[in-house]
DNA sequence: GATGAATGAGAATTCATTCAT
DNA sequence: GATGAATGAATTCTCATTCAT
């Protein structure tokens, strides 16, 4: 009986994602040291040998989360700098609150951070995620032109502006550890304060 | 005739030193996930059995890096803190300037961060290094409490200034991997800036 | 209706007959060692599953690519033993360069002698293939007989002489790997001249 | 205390013999297919990880045992073809006869021949074997000219009868596996006189 | 103290075969 | 018949730690 062509792709999509969140959850309750795939298998309730009909291998995995969350990185960013609605002030508030809140950002700067330090081998890859990490700070730097032209923001360098910005909440996120976070209390509108004119 | 014990116990330190800036060093030329305790014996010129006669294990060295290191920053800044033949945003100047031109701290931060992510078992030095961070937290308050006293510093909650603070450049060090930095300029004076009244 | 059985049967000794050859070509392209089910499936645009509709194992694929491989052989070899309208040398040249410039025979060779040097288990395979080429020597050495008889093929026991001629002619194509072959012509004249009185 | 360097040396070069060794009695064996480390370490009754404290891989030792076999024969053949005090005949008689009546010599022509059969990876290791192969003809060749100057051996291509006379060998070593070995005789004298004039 | 061989548990990956659809 | 996901055993290699010398 022939197969349904476009169900399977559909599956098999499903099937991938469902391994790439497993990594995701895996991070957020055991740390990146503990990832390895028989419990990234474990985790995803396939057998080892499957994971390999989806993915060449383990790094191809990470490649994969940091690949697709720098990208929606991107997109989210994007859309929000483009914004006609809300004051750059608020598009500031809301992309530091949106990140500062989801799970797997931390578990995603882990990730990448986690990459950059410990591959020897992949060169590329850190390459790869540093000119992204670049690119993404473009939207930032926009929405800081933004409120130098109405005044808000405080007058430096707006590209150095925004990577004190991005710097400064992958900082707070890796304090946030599940089980040893820091005890100060962290607020998107202390951290935005910072950018202000006052 | 009697062994000079007290020599005997320097020459034993001095060991120990060797062997924990041989960890340093491979951290900074390979990253932190090729370190194993063959590397850290030929970069220390001894035999791998010989690190056992001056630690326990390889967790134990990484220990006693994150406390010596913790520690000595946690001198430094206090005695800067305490310093009172210079202003508050010049200590700041002082803190941010000196640990963003040391190579050493972007490989110890980095050991830090990958300790607080790896480790699944020793939740008792994650608990460790984040009190830590905690307490190397209040001279920095109270350095910006002296700024808001003097109404230089922008008026938050002084731990929340600090935290932020620390957070901003551990993120900005985290940025500098030897190979593959972010092409972004960063300089103490724009950092400390954040914090001041306009 | 009902089926044409027949042509069923048919198709299914086409499809048999693809897979085998699938195998032959992947060992000319890609040596031996690399030999697996997808791979094979790829190679005859089928997939891995439905490999096992027409053959048991892998195993049974190469049994029959033997089987049939050597069963070929004696029949060719035969049939030219019997000719009698060449001479015993023409039929020597005959045997010769047509084995050493068919593709297939390089990698038939190496089947041969990969299963009978890789596998442990399956004992009775091997016995049965040195079987087979025993009984196949029986044509070449009967062309050896009737070359004594005409005094022109050296007076040896005529068998080992058919041993010596076919082992030879082995070893030269296992000299033959695509890629690598040794830098040294090699010709049916030359060969056979090795048999002949002078 | 002081080791004793050369000692260690020594026992080093041991275990590494001893290793190759096992692989060698493992070919003869349980053939070329049964190859892997676990097997090898319990051969050599060495930890399947302190293998690797004298090898970096499993290739690294199939590559050392093939270099220092084809070494070995080079060295070995040269000499029988430098000698004064025989008759090329006698050296040839002299080859022949040692190549075929030792064990290892077959595992080792295993060896060879599975190497350049199965990888596809490993490209460069066949164009080394294939080159010292052919180097390796050369002293057989000198034989042959020397015998052509002295009217014994047939009139042909020198380095064509020397190519001739060691794929003989090759194809006649790999008829010999230990429990399926072809019921034909073979003789020195016999393969010999195939060179001869008669 | 000094050495590096020895150990063995685990890690990533491959692959023949089965099975639900 | 056709498909390719699923399985799990086997394989190569790594590495912290121990131990005899």
């Amino acid at each position: 009986m022939a197969r349904n062509v476009i169900r399977d792709e559909k599956v098999r999509e499903e099937r991938k994602q469902l391994i790439m969140d497993s990594v995701l959850q895996l991070i957020v309750r055991k740390g990146v040291g503990s990832l390895n795939i028989s419990e990234i298998a474990k985790e995803a309730k396939l057998s080892v040998g499957n994971i390999y009909n989806f993915f060449k291998s383990k790094d191809e995995i990470l490649d994969e989360i940091l690949r697709k969350g720098q990208e929606e990185y991107r997109v989210f960013v994007t859309k929000v700098a483009e914004r006609e609605d809300i004051t750059p002030i608020e598009k500031l508030h809301f992309i530091c609150s949106s990140w500062l809140s989801l799970k797997n950002n931390w578990a995603f700067t882990m990730m990448i951070q986690s990459i950059r330090m410990n591959e020897t081998v992949r060169e590329e890859l850190k390459t790869v995620i540093t000119r992204r990490f670049t690119q993404n700070l473009q939207p930032i730097e926009k929405i800081m032109k933004e409120g130098q032209e109405q005044e808000i923001i405080i007058n430096e360098n707006p590209l150095e502006l925004a990577y004190y910005f991005v710097s400064l909440i992958q900082g707070l996120t890796l304090q946030q550890i599940p089980s040893n976070s820091v005890p100060v209390k962290m607020n998107a509108d202390g951290i935005i304060h910072l950018f202000m004119k006052k």
